[in-house]
DNA sequence: TAGGAGTTCTATAACGTTGTAAAAAAGAAG
DNA sequence: CTTCTTTTTTACAACGTTATAGAACTCCTA
């Protein structure tokens, strides 16, 4: 049996509310009492029972955080930071893992996982704007990522475009001409790809760089798919002097594929990618890359998201955050 | 306002409890009865409150996950399949970081986190099994990892020495003669890295090969210390023909390190390491490695668990399980 | 057609908090 | 001292579920 504040109020010679008065830092409390109680509360090693306070006041001090998976270093590393974040604040996050499926990111906007938090930090990778909006609710949402624009939702995300551009006329600057972009989504302009494509597009077209479709492959964003999409380019023939993994593990599986293939890196192929994650700094040859400021990005969302459950009502408009990018030149394009 | 099981009992025409034994399966319920109050259910779109069955219950159908940091890869993807085998299960899975802080660790077996979870997986680096278990309470405790091997406790663990020999016996098998050890742990000889380098010991041993102590080098087990292990034993002279790393970041680490100097890999000195972390695949060369049996953890961890918190009393004595290991044999040590 | 053994259902009381409203105590003003 | 205001404390209800215990049905048997 735990100790209960009844236990409390019966040792300090209170009633069951003033104990919980002096817990939730209630104003007129006299100081006496205020000590009485709480030397009681020491003595007896009372801790609040948490379910019961979520019952009584609907508040679970618990944030979701929905993703495709956990076991990807990007988001391992962003669940992480949240994480802090959060209980830096007094919350804690739970994660759900959608698999990248459409019917699991939209089941995490209700149901248990949805009634066990207070707000949602919310990775969508295939549901759409609408069928989001259907389902959100009435809890606060933040959305994470490019996938869904829409001015209907809070989001923070990073400078896709901007970070993408700048990457490229780095390799432009290097004298490479012809980039090969993998990991590419010929199916969605919004999402993550589309919009470092464009980036991409952009500058080559400042350069007065004739774009050419040839050098895209598409590839779904794992290590083996970047390896995958490089030995398609080489042996259809394709000619470049650079690859472009819209994110890091496609990079990185990318440089894999070169080196085992003897191309030299950065020698006849430079190569980047997109992200930052740990273990770009200490790949062979070390590999260029963006830091999209994924420290930003998690202190901003879980500010926006806590803002949005304290705040008195649901807000009209939705706030769109983009955190600050920094180019990080290493090894494999110098 | 959200439906309650007040409004379905209304819907159907029964009482509360009748709703509640729909719910619960129990046995003793008319079809039609049970039709109906399905019908309700579906019809109004109940569903159950966590929290005030939580609260009756005594139940919150949460697992704690204890782990140091998710955003190192073998947790990240340790936590995913955990994740999975819980859910599979019905059960959902918080985690807890305690970055390696013997206060975190402990603080993690009482309070709010324990509160909330029916049971815990519990992986100490730091904390020493007296301490854990004078806080252990009577709440169910799985200890993941090698760190506390204690007949107190259950815990699901890997064949750290037997895989670390097998590894061992490659490289000697490879000729490789003078093989480093890199992310010793000096001052434990329990834990992880102590277990594998007695198993490193013991294939020497056999293979009548005397022990060099310059050949171990501590480090603390992330990629940056694994390389500047390789450059001290590099600057201070020492002749090697391998590296064993005592996890792969360690002997990715070492591995970058190696090519950056120049070392040729593996024709100068192969280099291994063990955990089988999905980036060891694609890292050039690839990394041979041990994997561990993640899957065959994940899912006999959270078995027994579950089989604990099911349980009727308190088991009298910890059960100890080692799940099987792979050698990988790639690239970096063929 | 009563008696008994099952089966099916229900009223009521918890679980441990917080919110409401009002009572009690203390202080100030006349 | 009263009366009024402000501060402090309290009794009681409520959050939405499950547990207990017993009532009300059904069906069988004698």
């Amino acid at each position: 049996m735990a100790v209960t504040m009844n236990d409390v109020a019966r040792a300090a010679g209170v009633s069951l509310k003033t104990v919980s008065n002096v817990l939730n830092d209630y104003e007129f409390i006299r100081p006496a009492t205020k000590q009485r109680v709480q030397d009681a509360i020491a003595e007896l090693g009372y801790e609040a029972n948490l379910t019961a306070r979520s019952l009584r006041s609907g508040k679970t001090s618990m944030l979701g955080l929905v993703l495709s998976d956990l076991s990807a270093p990007y988001y391992a590393e962003l669940a992480s930071k949240l994480m802090k974040a959060a209980a830096r604040r007094g919350y804690r996050v739970i994660v759900e893992q959608s698999d990248a499926g459409a019917a699991a990111e939209l089941g995490a906007l209700q149901g248990t996982f949805r009634q066990l938090t207070d707000g949602l930090l919310f990775t969508p990778l295939v549901a759409d704007a609408d069928a989001i909006a259907a389902r959100a609710g009435r809890k606060p949402l933040v959305m994470l990522g490019e996938h869904v624009m829409d001015p209907r939702f809070d989001l923070v995300t990073m400078k896709n475009g901007e970070a993408a551009a700048a990457l490229t006329r780095h390799l432009l600057a290097g004298g490479r001409r012809r980039i090969a972009v993998i990991g590419a989504r010929p199916d969605e302009s919004a999402g993550s790809a589309g919009l470092r494509l464009n980036g991409y597009r952009k500058a080559l077209e400042d350069a007065g760089i004739a774009f050419d479709a040839g050098l895209v492959a598409p590839a779904a964003w794992r290590r083996d798919a970047g390896a995958a999409a490089v030995a398609g380019l080489l042996e259809a023939g394709v000619e470049f002097d650079a690859v472009f993994g819209l994110n890091d593990v496609l990079a990185l599986g990318a440089l894999h594929e070169l080196l085992i293939r003897g191309v030299k890196v950065p020698g006849e192929v430079a190569v980047a990618g997109f992200d930052d994650i740990d273990e770009a700094r200490f790949a062979s040859p070390s590999l260029t890359t963006v830091s999209p400021g994924m420290e930003e990005i998690a202190e901003r969302s879980v500010g926006l998201l806590l803002d949005r459950i304290g705040a008195r009502e649901t807000a009209a408009q939705g706030v769109h955050v983009a955190a600050g990018f920094e180019l990080k030149i290493r090894e494999s394009a110098p």
